[in-house]
DNA sequence: ACTAAACATGCGCATATACTCATATACTTG
DNA sequence: CAAGTATATGAGTATATGCGCATGTTTAGT
């Protein structure tokens, strides 16, 4: 993002609206249990405790923004991460945390 | 992120809470301005165009977030960009952008 | 002490969005 | 075709937050 040129305000936009995506604690918990892989609504509904209506909307939300794929299989739609970047994001986002909070409390769990 | 313990409600908060601070175009543009070194306030609202209650406010935000770091002197107030793990974030976003949008517009500058 | 400059902040408005409830849609099975 | 299951969506409400306007606070100069 060093770069000689200024991105315009349409891309700005463009990477708020990302970031914005990532900004709720709901969609950060559906990213992470699907770290663990491929999962459908019911399954979802269940490891995040959220009710039904409220994960699908979430899920709509992340796959507009290209960070879920979506996979219907008869009656049960499967999400499963598509954005590889998003690994990265979370990681450099938790690790820049953990510094922070070193001086504090441990709300993290152990370590790394 | 793929820890085998679940990250606990109050650690999704603060990620949350991280990426809601670089979710507005204004707050990227000033950080955008801000790769280039340290500012006074008067410069940031020149170098953006906004008004300088607003520029002064996201300059708290982005503060409070120790996204940035603030140094007084004298009558002017200086700030410039302390977590150095900005960079790869925008950087990573924008290059996950510029690949979704490689099958459509080139709304970004040249590409790298 | 008075004035001016640089920055911060209280307040009100408008908008966005997360949540819940109820209902609709899509698909499978009998 | 009827009924049931899995998921999506419309409507309404509550909360959050970005912005503009006006004013407050801090510091420098005379």
């Amino acid at each position: 993002m060093a770069r000689k040129t200024p991105l315009p305000d349409d891309a700005l936009e463009l990477v708020a609206r990302r970031f914005a995506v990532l900004a709720e604690p709901m969609r950060l918990r559906l990213i992470q249990v699907l770290f663990a892989g491929e999962k459908n609504v019911n399954a979802l509904v269940e490891a995040t405790g959220g009710t039904q209506a409220n994960i699908s909307r979430h899920l709509q939300t992340l796959t507009q923004a290209n960070v879920l794929a979506r996979r219907k299989e008869g009656l049960q739609v499967f999400y499963a991460i598509s954005d590889p970047s998003i690994f990265k994001l979370c990681e450099l986002v938790c690790g820049s945390l953990e510094k922070q909070l070193t001086k504090q409390a441990g709300v993290f769990g152990g370590g790394r």
